[in-house]
DNA sequence: GGTTGACATGTAAAAACTTACATATGAATC
DNA sequence: GATTCATATGTAAGTTTTTACATGTCAACC
C-alpha cells in the first residue's frame, strides 16, 4: 500500500510524471521516508492505471515516455488513506540499526565510527537547510524541514554517545 | 542481512534468548529502527544456527523453548559488519510518509491530524524519557535517547507545520 | 472444570522488494 | 563517427517480509 500512496502523493505534488521522474524523486527528498526502484515502480503504475487511480499518456515519437496523471479516483483514494488510516509506525533504517549497535564495540573502535556518523549527518543537515531555504512550495519546504530535524537528531545523538563513551573511557584510565 | 545483524546485536545485548523473547524486543525498543515478526525470526535463527553464528539449547520438559546464544563466530560477524559495512541509508517509515503528505489536504482536514500526530509523538517522548532514566545499562539508555531525539523531532515538525498552515489560513481569511 | 490470555514455535502462501538482465533513444563530447 | 552519459522502460529471478494458518502448554480466574 505504501508505495501506491507515495506515488499518488508525488503525482499530486509534482503533477503529471513518468515512471522515470517518479524514480528520481525516490532517490531524493522522498528517500528520507520511503523509496523504491524503477523495477517496482513501473509495474505498480501499470496496476494503478488498470485500477483507474491514474491515467497514462504515451508520448509519440520521443523516447517512448509514458506520462501518468492522477485521476479523481486516485485523489479520493489518497485522501481517504491520509484521513482514515492508522499508519504503521514501525521504522526501518539500517543506518540507525547500526548506530544503535555501535556502542557494543570497544571505545577505540566505536569512537571514530560515531564521529564519522555525526559528520555524515552534519553534511546532510547543511544540505537540507539550504534546500529548505531554496524551496518555492510550502510542501517541499516542510519536507526538507523534516529532513533537517531528523538529521539533526541523529547528529546530536552520535555526538552525545561519542562524548559519553569518551568521558567514561577517560575516567577508567584515570 | 539486517535482520540477522539485528538478531546478533540483541543476543549480545540481552544474552541468551528465545525466538519469542527476540520477537518481543522487535515490538519494543528495536521497532524504532528495525522490526520483524516471529514467522521471520524463527526460520532465521535456525539458519544462523546452521551457519554456526549461534548455538541453541532446547529446554526439556517446559513449553518447548529453544534458547539461542551467540557464538564467537557470530560476534565476529557482527563486529565486521559494524566496522566494515557502509549501511544503506534509506529510511522506510509509513508514519513519516503520511506526515509528509498531510499538508496536501485542506487546512480544516490537515490541522487536526497534524495536532493529533504531535500528541502521539509527545506521548512517545514522555515514555522514552522516563525509560531512558530508568535504564541501567549505557546501551539501553543510548537507545532510548535516540528514540527521544527522533520523537522530539517529529513532534516539533508536526507542530511547526500545523502552526504555519494555521497562520497562512488566518492570513487568507483576513 | 472451563475459559481466557500469555507463553512458545512453527509452516505456507502471498505480497513487497532487490538485483540483474535487457533494450533503445538522444545529446554532448572527443 | 565513436563513445559516453542521461533518458526511458521493461522483465525475470531471487530474497525478504507479511499474513494467515496451525498447534500445544501453563497459570490465573471464575
Amino acid at each position: 500500500m505504501s508505495l501506491r500512496i507515495a506515488l499518488l502523493g508525488l503525482l499530486v505534488e509534482a503533477g503529471p510524471s513518468s515512471g522515470y521522474d517518479l524514480t528520481k524523486h525516490f532517490g531524493l527528498s522522498t528517500s528520507n521516508v520511503w523509496s523504491a526502484k524503477h523495477s517496482q515502480i513501473y509495474p505498480e503504475l501499470r496496476k494503478m492505471e488498470a485500477d483507474g487511480a491514474v491515467t497514462a499518456v504515451e508520448e509519440s515519437g520521443a523516447r517512448n515516455k509514458r506520462t501518468y496523471e492522477i485521476t479523481d479516483g486516485g485523489r479520493g483514494e489518497l485522501r481517504r488513506w491520509l484521513i482514515e488510516t492508522d499508519p504503521n509506525r514501525d521504522v526501518r533504517s539500517e543506518a540507525c540499526l547500526r548506530l544503535f549497535m555501535l556502542p557494543l564495540l570497544d571505545p577505540e573502535e566505536s569512537l571514530p565510527l560515531l564521529r564519522a556518523e555525526a559528520a555524515v549527518y552534519q553534511v546532510r543537515v547543511n544540505r537540507l537547510k539550504s534546500l529548505a531555504e531554496s524551496m518555492d512550495s510550502d510542501l517541499n519546504r516542510y519536507q526538507a524541514t523534516l529532513g533537517v530535524l531528523n538529521m539533526t537528531a541523529l547528529r546530536d545523538w552520535a555526538t552525545y554517545v561519542a562524548d559519553d563513551i569518551e568521558r567514561k573511557a577517560a575516567e577508567k584510565r584515570a
